[in-house]
DNA sequence: TAACATAATTAGCCTTGGCTAACTCTGTGT
DNA sequence: ACACAGAGTTAGCCAAGGCTAATTATGTTA
C-alpha cells in the first residue's frame, strides 16, 4: 500500500483527485465539465487544480484532451476513497446520521485525520458493527440512546 | 447555549480564541507572545488573528495592552472547547490513542464536524464509555480487537 | 531619567484556492 | 468547408492566513 502523504495533497486537491477517480472508473475518462459540477467550483478553478495534479504526476492531463489516472495517482485515489467510506458507514450505520450529512461530514474528516487514528477508527468501526449485528440488546439499547435526541 | 455559528470563525480564528480562553482562565489575561508560541505562530500573525476576533467583539484587545474575553466570546470559546475535549476523550479513552495524538487530531476535527454529528458522537461516547467501563466482557473483546495491529 | 531589551504592531510579501471575463480549441451541422 | 456552440484555458482579481523585517511602546535598570 502506498504512502498517501507522498506527494503533500491539500484536502482541496484530494477532492479533485477522488472525484477523478470515481469519473475515470465509471466511464474511462474526466472531464472539466464534471468535475467542476461535481466539486461546486468553476471550470477555471478546476483547470488549475488539474495542472497541479498533473505536475504531480497524479493524472493524465494534455491541455483540450480526456484525463485518466496514473498509476500512481489510482492508487492514492483508492486509499482515500476508502478511508471516505469507512467514515460515511460509520456515521451512517452505527450514528444514524442521514446520508447526505454523513457524505459532507466524511468529505472534510477524511483529510485531516492520521493514518494511526483513521487505523483505530477502522478497528473499532468493524468491531461494533459485528458486535451490533449480532447483539440485539447491545442494539437496542445503542439505537434508544442515540435517539434520545 | 449560544449559536457557535453565528459569527463564522474560520478554524484559525477558533484556535486563537480556545487559546485565549485557556490563558484568560488561568491568568486573568493573555499575551501575544504566549498564544503564539502556543499557536506556533509568528507575533505579527497573532495580532492580525487579534484584530478580527476583536473586531467580531469577541475578546477585549486595546493595542499593547493584556487582552481579555467578551461575554459572547468565552461562551463561545467555552463551547469549542468542550467540543475539543470529547473528542480528545473518545479518541484516548475508547480508541487508546495517544494523548498527543489525540489532542492533533482532535484539533483539527473539532472545526469542521457538523452540528448534530457532533450531537452524535457526544451521545455514542457516553453510551460506549458506561458500556466499556460495566461490562468487562465488552471491554476485553475491544480491547483485544483494537491492538490487534 | 535615560537607555535599552523586550513586547507589540505595521508594512509588505507569499501561497492556496476560489472567482469573472475574455480568449482559444474542437467537433458538429449545414 | 466553415460557422458556431460549447469545452477548456488564460489572465487578472480577491481573501485568508501565514511569513520577515522594520518600527513603535513599555517598563526595568543603571
Amino acid at each position: 500500500m502506498c504512502d498517501t502523504n507522498f506527494c503533500h495533497l491539500t484536502p482541496s486537491q484530494e477532492n479533485y483527485l477522488k472525484e477523478i477517480y470515481l469519473e475515470v472508473t465509471e466511464k474511462g475518462y474526466a472531464k472539466i465539465t464534471d468535475i467542476a459540477r461535481a466539486l461546486n467550483v468553476k471550470k477555471s478553478s478546476a483547470t488549475a487544480a488539474l495542472n497541479i495534479l498533473s505536475e504531480k504526476k497524479l493524472i493524465h492531463h494534455v491541455p483540450y484532451n480526456q484525463i485518466t489516472m496514473t498509476d500512481l495517482g489510482s492508487e492514492i485515489a483508492a486509499v482515500l476513497i476508502r478511508r471516505y467510506e469507512t467514515m460515511i458507514s460509520f456515521f451512517v450505520n452505527i450514528l444514524k446520521l442521514k446520508q447526505s450529512e454523513a457524505a459532507e461530514n466524511s468529505c472534510r474528516i477524511e483529510h485531516i485525520m492520521s493514518e494511526k487514528l483513521f487505523k483505530k477508527m477502522t478497528l473499532f468501526y468493524q468491531f461494533t458493527k459485528e458486535f451490533y449485528e449480532t447483539n440485539s440488546e447491545y442494539r437496542k439499547r445503542l439505537d434508544t440512546f442515540l435517539t434520545q435526541n
